[in-house]
DNA sequence: TTTTATTTTCAATAATATTTGAAAGTTATG
DNA sequence: CATAACTTTCAAATATTATTGAAAATAAAA
């Protein structure tokens, strides 16, 4: 294989494994440039690379730095800004993991525990509060395990899993 | 609170929630009715709760079907078809996981596999080579993990998570 | 077989989300 | 201060995805 059709391949890919992550495509693929750039990128280089128009270019790089997904980098003598990500799966994982759980998992758990607290009888309601019982102690626990694998080194948690799952 | 309005409350924030997770937003809808339902619901009983339309009820039915996320029920001299789901969170999370394994991190696994093998010099190319090589690795360490996940009893897995956590 | 209940399909429509590009905003430099 | 280099904003245009509803398909019952 061409070493541009792999490249190409490679950021299309990433690109739909981020619009099923809660990332959107172009942000993923600005990420996953970043991911194999030799050195950090200019929003010109970004856009010339994908092909895309300066305003979906800088609103999604600011999208990155946002999810700590990357970071500015400024040039000495230079003013313009350049970006670049961590290139360590393991800290995109836990990036990942910490904004997500920000965004979706603390939510969530705030609504069950409000609506899992509603008063009543009837065999509805009973089943209601079961299940939204049932569904919040299961979210505490996900985050519990969320938030050792944020706080930890990744790292070190990956290997206990590894032992398990050998 | 108000049963209704906490009803309501659930079944929106289930519907964005999965969409956030790879599942679309009616169909984890008819997911949260399923889950809080006394008894298997009828395709119409569902398009009236939600006020949907019945191909749209219908598709997004077979959906949750086709994800392992609902099962059919045939009531014993009734023609219609019911639908119910499994009320055990764990259940839910390993089929999700199951799924999106399937969906997702399966092809990406096949996809680096290729890509990473190209060949040819240039720091780039290395650069390529090596960024992909290490994603690849990730991958897999992240599908043995699932796959233990999945295999097992996920409650046996969960317990030991949970003493990792404590 | 014909009727009737039920499910499925799918073209048209509606709703959402993304992208563009030019104008406005910002900030370093002479 | 004025200019130039660069970044941000956002309304309009496009693209994508979801939904409707009526017609077609299916299959049990008469």
């Amino acid at each position: 294989m061409e070493y541009s059709e792999a490249k190409e391949r490679y950021i299309e890919a990433w690109g739909s494994l981020g619009s099923s992550w809660g990332v959107n495509r172009t942000m993923a693929q600005i990420h996953a440039l970043l991911m194999i750039a030799t050195e950090p990128l200019s929003t010109e280089e970004i856009m010339e690379d994908l092909k895309i128009s300066r305003g979906n270019a800088n609103m999604n790089i600011r999208a990155l730095l946002d999810w700590g997904l990357a970071k500015k980098v400024l040039k000495p003598g230079e003013r313009k800004e350049y970006f670049a990500t961590d290139k360590d799966p393991m800290v995109l994982a836990t990036q990942v993991a910490k904004e997500r759980k920000k965004r979706e998992l603390d939510p969530i758990i705030r609504l069950l525990d409000e609506v899992s607290a509603v008063q009543g009888e009837g065999k509805e309601m009973q089943e209601f509060k079961k299940v939204t019982t049932n569904l919040k102690g299961f979210a505490k626990q996900a985050d519990s395990v969320i938030n050792t694998f944020i706080q930890s080194n990744s790292n070190w948690f990956f290997k206990i899993l590894g032992k398990i799952t050998r």
